[in-house]
DNA sequence: GGGCGCATGTAATGAGTTACATGATTGA
DNA sequence: TCAATCATGTAACTCATTACATGCGCCC
């Protein structure tokens, strides 16, 4: 569900078209989702079938037409409903990554030690990636924070165990 | 792929019946994989159709019959390359959450405060119920190491958050 | 006799992605 | 003239889940 909350939430600021929609997700909130340009306008399309949104469509000169979408009382009423849900449970996490830790013995230790310290790098790309970014405004700036928290958290928890790892290989 | 990855890794580790595995997953492996039962069943469909594993049909008394699932010198060299592309790229994250906080603004600042205190609540309960977990064997251990220090970083920063929240509506 | 444990599955459905299609305009 | 931008979508597919079905044996 949060997909259609994000949506709705957008909507709710502004007016917007598909493409525009899409542009703004894929430019300022890679961090916070991975909504794909087709589910978006899928997503899309279901709204309006549930009356959560209208649509009117405009035309300027000769560029395509545009369906501009438009939140609704009941797209206002279930944005609440879905944002009091989400921001009130705990969402837990799974990490992909556990799985292959789950095997850390099947491999010798300093090929294992190896393939961790690519996984830091990695990592460290990533935190790298948020450090860089520019403050933004209001809640997205919580978002962001929230992302350096969880990745340096990781990081330090990756290198603890690496460092584990290599005295242990040392010895 | 992890799923495949995990089948392929208890696999190895011993030849099991489906009914086995889907036990050992649900008893011990609740915090690694939400793998459902019939989804096992089918993915051990698919590992035998791409012959990663085989199996040999068995019957105790009048029991139903198992299939006894064994790894084969194709799946164990599918383990070894999904082990190492696992381990060796950290998998971002999205918290389903962050979603609802990039709309935080849309409620009133107390309404805000008690929704996270609730989220908050839910979130010590998953790590009440980590730190209650008896002590387990090798690379479970790390998991569960993991997981702890993911929760409590989890913790930590909506705690942050939310004393920031109420000093600003105290004031 | 009724429910639980054992052991396997199928069918229907949902959610999301990929790859593709369209067709005009704009800029190099 | 060639690619990119604008703007929308469809079709086919993958992946996973839910709900349901089966049927025997055991225990109370």
């Amino acid at each position: 569900m949060e997909r259609e909350l994000l949506l709705l939430g957008l909507l709710r600021r502004q007016d917007m078209h598909g493409y525009q929609l899409n542009e703004f997700i894929e430019r300022d909130l890679t961090m916070c989702t991975d909504l794909k340009k087709s589910t978006a306008y899928f997503l899309l399309d279901k709204l309006v079938k549930d009356e959560l949104v209208s649509f009117q469509q405009t035309q300027e000169g000769a560029r395509p037409p545009r369906r501009v979408y438009h939140l609704t009382e009941k797209g206002e009423a279930e944005f609440q409903r879905l944002l009091r849900e989400n921001l009130s449970v705990y969402d837990p996490v799974r990490f992909p990554n556990d799985i292959g830790l789950l095997f850390a013995d099947a491999l010798p230790a300093d090929e294992l030690l190896r393939l961790l310290q690519d996984q830091r790098e990695s990592l460290q790309l990533a935190l790298a990636a948020i450090e860089a970014a520019p403050p933004h405004p209001g809640p997205l700036q919580w978002v962001i924070d929230h992302r350096r928290a969880h990745l340096q958290s990781e990081l330090d928890w990756l290198t603890t165990i690496i460092a584990r790892l290599a005295t242990e290989t040392a010895s």
